[in-house]
DNA sequence: GTCTATAGCAGGATAGAC
DNA sequence: GTCTATCCTGCTATAGAC
């Protein structure tokens, strides 16, 4: 914390470049010398730096995701702050604007979520970091649900749908080219509002969105 | 199609484990070495009955992965057959039936979202054979779907109401550990079937799933 | 802190005996 | 169709000069 920002731009630069390329195509199909090659190195600087290569990897989820995750989650609190009351549609309204148009860029929230998916997926060393990255997020919005629902609610009911909210927002960042096969539709500004839109009204009403409703924003 | 079934067992245990290898670690952390180790089978099996590597995991998705999409399909239609009325409840069901109790065993199944999940998130070579193994399955939702919806609704949005429904099923099969630890269950008989109850009911009914309604089934 | 050089090893693939 | 032996490439990691 005290001298890892600008100082050692190597450092820096291997922890930027490491993460696009461990992001793209995961832990074992990444070499040190791609690395390094990339971020315009010597050979020798990842072990120099970190030792070996799997400590690289854990240093980009502590020194990148999880602070990242932090900005989210202020983010997120940020927009819930603002809102004169809250209900379930303000709550999952705040959580997709801070995860899917928040602090980070474009590029930056990909990166973001594709090594979030990794984990989740395939638990490496690098899991335990990620738990502890969301879990704070997870009770905020365990908290927020669980005061608009039924008392006799069980726990585990709210944890499956925020769950199911997460698995939402994880899938169409990490399944894009997927998404785009089946709808058709390139992930410019305009689709990704249209996600945004979709994965909060269908979390709020699910299938019966345009159900028994006459004002459906369609 | 002719000989690939109980002859050559050796080149049938090779599909069988690469496939558990594959699925649990990707395919760049999966050596030769250790598929044929646990194939007990020689060194050379691999090249000599794929050629190398790579077709070994194209043949994968095309001898296993695909027949069972196929399998799952017909399973879903099969449930969907036996119903008097088709409504978006009946469908969902159907489709949490045949993909999570569905034909499979809990091995198998597990197997196939993992591969699944892995080409989608991830896409190399089998990405194309995962898709089209995909499309008649989310055609056919696509058409029911369709038919129960107001006719001016964007198939767009009939396509994000189905890869939502999707990202839940695959979510919930390829992050256990998370949910483990999220919800504190083991993925025991008990346990997946609260998961369908949940799937069904909150891609029908999103988070409004227990609020003015009187007839929440928890 | 950066570089070169290289040790040491694991990986994919092939040749050729059986 | 199966096996052994081997080639060769590419990898991680380290030693040591600068």
């Amino acid at each position: 914390m005290s001298q890892t920002d600008k100082n050692d731009p190597t450092r820096e630069r291997l922890l930027d470049e490491a993460e696009i390329l461990f992001a793209q195509k995961g832990f074992h199909a990444v070499s040190i010398r791609e690395i390094t090659s990339v971020a315009q190195c010597n050979l020798a600087a990842v072990n120099y730096h970190f030792g070996n290569k799997e400590n690289l990897y854990l240093e980009i989820f502590r020194s990148r995701v999880v602070p990242r995750a932090q900005r989210l989650r202020q983010t997120f609190e940020k927009h819930l702050a603002a809102e004169s009351e809250l209900s379930p549609s303000t709550v999952i309204y705040a959580l997709a604007q801070a995860f899917l148009l928040g602090p980070l860029s474009d590029k930056e929230r990909l990166r973001h979520y594709q090594l979030m998916m990794r984990e989740i997926s395939e638990p490496t060393g690098a899991f335990e970091i990620v738990e502890q990255a969301i879990r704070p997020l997870f009770d905020t919005l365990h908290g927020h649900f669980a005061s608009f629902m039924p008392t006799p609610l069980k726990d585990k009911n709210i944890s499956l749908m925020i769950l199911s909210v997460i698995a939402q927002v994880l899938y169409f960042n990490s399944a894009r080219q997927m998404v785009k096969r089946i709808t058709g539709s390139e992930y410019d500004v305009q689709f990704k509002n249209e996600l945004i839109n979709h994965i909060v009204a269908f979390s709020l009403k699910g299938l019966s969105l345009y159900q028994g409703e006459k004002d459906g924003d369609a």
